[in-house]
DNA sequence: TACGCTGTAATGTCAATGGTTACATGCCGT
DNA sequence: ACGGCATGTAACCATTGACATTACAGCGTA
């Protein structure tokens, strides 16, 4: 399985923010029209990115602006801002192994750290990327 | 979402294998019993582990053994091997960007070399970690 | 108060996972 | 060469998550 789509929608809806929150307005519409996505999927993000503190949602007025300084938000927050996995656990496990079998009571042990091992690897690069580099590339395509 | 369980599933497999390989014949069935999952699933799995040119199936006789000595697989050619996801891409991108919006228009430009950084990190720990060093451990927890 | 936007519920479609039954095919021992 | 055991698959089902879509209540400002 694949990391859903919301975690490069989000990076999408921040380089809006980023790009145009000067001049416009970011309503769930226009990031809507931009990603070619339905409205109520950028709202569902939306709301999932406010819950973290990342961004203020403007209810009745309408607009999203960053809430942090770019630096401060990395591309770790936003996947879990984003991305609803269980114990935030990329690895999905079998569910019962057999504890009458020497293997599959040790499962778990044998295998676990190096899971971790693995997760952590990827979360060291998602945390080393910021807001900052996307909007430093961003601004090198535009 | 979440790497599906067969990943874990191919790796209790191999631990079996090594395991009790010398005492039993590794069927479908036995495998089975130790992951307590359905004998179908494990055939399946079985199928791909057999296609990626990592273990031997017996068929009639039955029974499935390691093919390249266990340095020589690492947990990056099972999870090849086991997740079959288009391109080997990791992160699932919004299919339609706007191509008038300048940052729809760009956005893989901007975003596609940090998302191949993130899904390398994590490929490097899994080429790290080889059945050798699985087998070291079950040997420990055993 | 009217308008524009957000928040959210309800519903639908689609794809992938995992389970289960069934059966043809292939190998071996007797 | 036949019977038995195991693999390889097909077919079908239930469940889950992603994403789309419609609808509408709630909020804030002009």
């Amino acid at each position: 399985m694949q990391i859903s789509s919301r975690f490069t929608l989000a990076i999408h809806i921040f380089a809006c923010i980023d790009t145009f929150g000067r001049e416009h307005k970011i309503t769930s519409d226009f990031l809507a029209g931009s990603t070619n996505v339905n409205p109520v999927i950028i709202r569902n993000i939306l709301g999932q990115l406010k819950n973290a503190g990342l961004i203020n949602v403007a209810r009745g007025t309408g607009g999203s602006t960053v809430a942090k300084p770019l630096g401060a938000i990395s591309f770790l927050d936003i996947y879990h801002a984003v991305e609803c996995v269980e114990d935030g656990k990329l690895f999905h496990f079998h569910e019962n192994p057999n504890a009458d079998c020497p293997v599959g009571r040790n499962i778990h042990h044998i295998l676990d750290s190096k899971l971790i091992r693995i997760q952590h690897a990827m979360e060291k690069e998602l945390t080393a990327i910021t807001l900052e580099d996307l909007k430093k590339d961003t601004e090198k395509y535009l």
